[in-house]
RNA sequence: GGUCCCAUCGUCUAGCGGCCUAGGACGUCGGCCUCUCACGCCGAAAACACGGGUUCGAGUCCCGUUGGGAUCACCA
């Protein structure tokens, strides 16, 4: 069988949004899955609304999320030559016509027959026009077939007909000899040995017209795998007004590419009752015959859900070097800082379960990092008073001789405390917590303590105990 | 408006004629665990849009209705 060719091909008119992120993820999965060649091509004949910006971002996007691409990235801008052979091709076989009319005039004629409830459609006065008219430089439209019917056969819709009279002669050339969309895609997907054009759901009223194009050109068509849209809450297509939904977003939020790519892959597509998968069971088991039909709503909740369980499954020493750029970020560290790393996937380590986002985690080491740290209010007045100051004063002595500092010993001192009190851990834990973290939540005392290492311990507990002296 | 697509819990989905008393996941609510918060565990509420067929039998097949969406550019 010939091997599998699929193509990414955004136009650079924006960042990397979520929709392009998902097409882009279906077809590099299906490459993979089928060991075929991924390739990245950037359609920017729209020269007044595409950047290099935007392209840069892109690929910064596609990188993020570890989408790596075979070939290119090529751009359409510098392949003009190549439309400009197709276009000719079609003009020398009376395929295509030269058309006259101005945007104005096919403006008129669209909202007339907007009012009289027609198709929206070229009527092709131009169609036979045997000499040009003066003064006015023409577009080249594509002589559209208007008899017969044609079927897309797609891998996930089925099979979808079309009636060939309401296709347009769409423009493939516009009057300053630029290509468009159509022509573009189609000399693409030919030149490039495309088999499979793998896209979002709004391309499947196009996909009629660039097949008339490839029989045109004499060109066998592709396969055709039409993805549902992705929605916003409010069920009308994901965009901006929804919130986050450029990519790179995510990584600002302190989300793992993994658990973006996990999300994205089961908003259409599913593989039984499962939900997590690595990278590689993903290529093993995709295909399009789990691919739904219905558009899906984009779920923040899950997506975090997924993240936290990405994060809690991530080796602490990797989350440690992740979460580096965040902690400058939030000003917990400033630029540069260069951590004990052994010691910071400790920290880490108590953290990880407690944190949804690279975000969370990098606040939450705040604690362990800081020279200072400030008292939650209420958590301060409730825990840091007259009933406390002993035994903070207590554990302070016991952990300034304690001989190892382990979290073992720590648990034993505090229990040797409590038993001699007959009190409950509570009571000896929460003013502790309050006097090492600030505030009233943390992972276990003993780990918090034992991350803190017993200078920075004893330190705080100094100023706690002080503190509970003056709200005595 | 024309054309095309779609339709199972609030959301993502399983289901490809009998295994469905409709399963899983997120979220929500209760409980357990517990030094706090989480994690984890247990449990609950929650859906086949509607109406016709076909069939011994329909969430599953067909038709219609309704409702959503996409598209109709010298944008891609």
């Amino acid at each position: 069988m010939e091997k599998v060719r699929v193509r990414f091909a955004p136009s650079p008119t924006g960042f990397l949004h979520i929709g392009g992120a998902r097409t882009a993820l279906f077809n590099w999965l299906y490459a993979r899955h089928n060991n075929g060649v991924f390739i990245l091509r950037i359609e920017d004949t729209d020269r007044s609304r595409s950047t290099d910006e935007y392209i840069d971002a892109i690929i910064q996007g596609m990188k993020w999320l570890g989408l790596d691409w075979d070939e290119g990235p090529f751009r359409q801008t510098s392949r003009f030559d190549l439309y400009r052979s197709y276009a000719d091709r079609l003009l020398k076989e009376g395929m295509a016509y030269y058309c006259y009319c101005s945007p104005a005039e096919l403006e008129a004629r669209r909202k007339e027959a907007m009012a009289a409830g027609r198709a929206l459609k070229y009527d092709g006065r131009c169609r036979d026009l045997r000499e040009p008219v003066p003064g006015v430089s023409p577009v080249v439209r594509f002589r559209m077939p208007q008899e017969g019917r044609t079927i897309v056969e797609d891998l996930i819709r089925g099979r979808v007909t079309f009636a060939n009279d309401q296709l347009d002669d769409l423009i493939i050339l516009r009057s300053d000899g630029t290509p468009t969309y159509n022509l573009t895609v189609v000399a693409d997907d030919i030149d490039m040995g495309i088999t499979h054009v793998i896209r979002g759901d709004d391309h499947l009223n196009n996909t009629p017209k660039q097949i008339q194009l490839y029989n045109a050109f004499g060109y066998p068509v592709p396969e055709f795998a039409h993805l549902p849209m992705i929605l916003g809450p409010d069920r009308a297509r994901l965009s901006k007004r929804h919130g986050a939904t450029s990519v790179m977003a995510y990584y600002e939020m302190g989300y793992l590419p993994d658990a973006l790519v996990n999300y994205l892959v089961r908003l259409g597509w599913s593989y039984g009752d499962r939900e997590i998968f690595t990278r590689e069971e993903l290529i093993r088991y995709f295909s399009f015959e789990n691919v739904g039909r219905a558009a899906a709503v984009f779920n923040p909740e899950k997506l975090l859900w997924l993240n936290s369980r990405y994060i809690i499954n991530s080796p602490s020493e990797r989350l440690a070097e992740l979460v580096i750029p965040f902690l400058a970020r939030e000003n917990i560290v400033t630029e540069g800082w260069n951590p004990d790393r052994e010691w910071l996937a400790r920290a880490v380590d108590t953290l990880k379960e407690r944190s949804k986002t690279l975000v969370e985690l990098a606040r939450s080491l705040r604690c362990y990092i800081a020279a200072e740290i400030e008292y939650d209010e209420k958590a301060r007045a409730k825990f840091l008073n007259e009933e406390s100051l002993g035994l903070l004063t207590e554990v302070r002595e016991g952990l300034a001789t304690l001989d190892v500092f382990s979290e073992a010993e720590i648990e034993r001192l505090f229990r040797s405390i409590i038993e001699k009190h007959g009190i409950k851990l509570g009571r000896l834990a929460q003013p502790v917590r309050v006097a090492l973290t600030g505030g009233t939540q943390s992972p276990g005392i003993f780990e918090v303590i034992c991350v803190l290492g017993r200078e920075k311990t004893l330190q705080r507990l100094q100023k706690a105990i002080k503190t509970a002296g003056e709200n005595a």
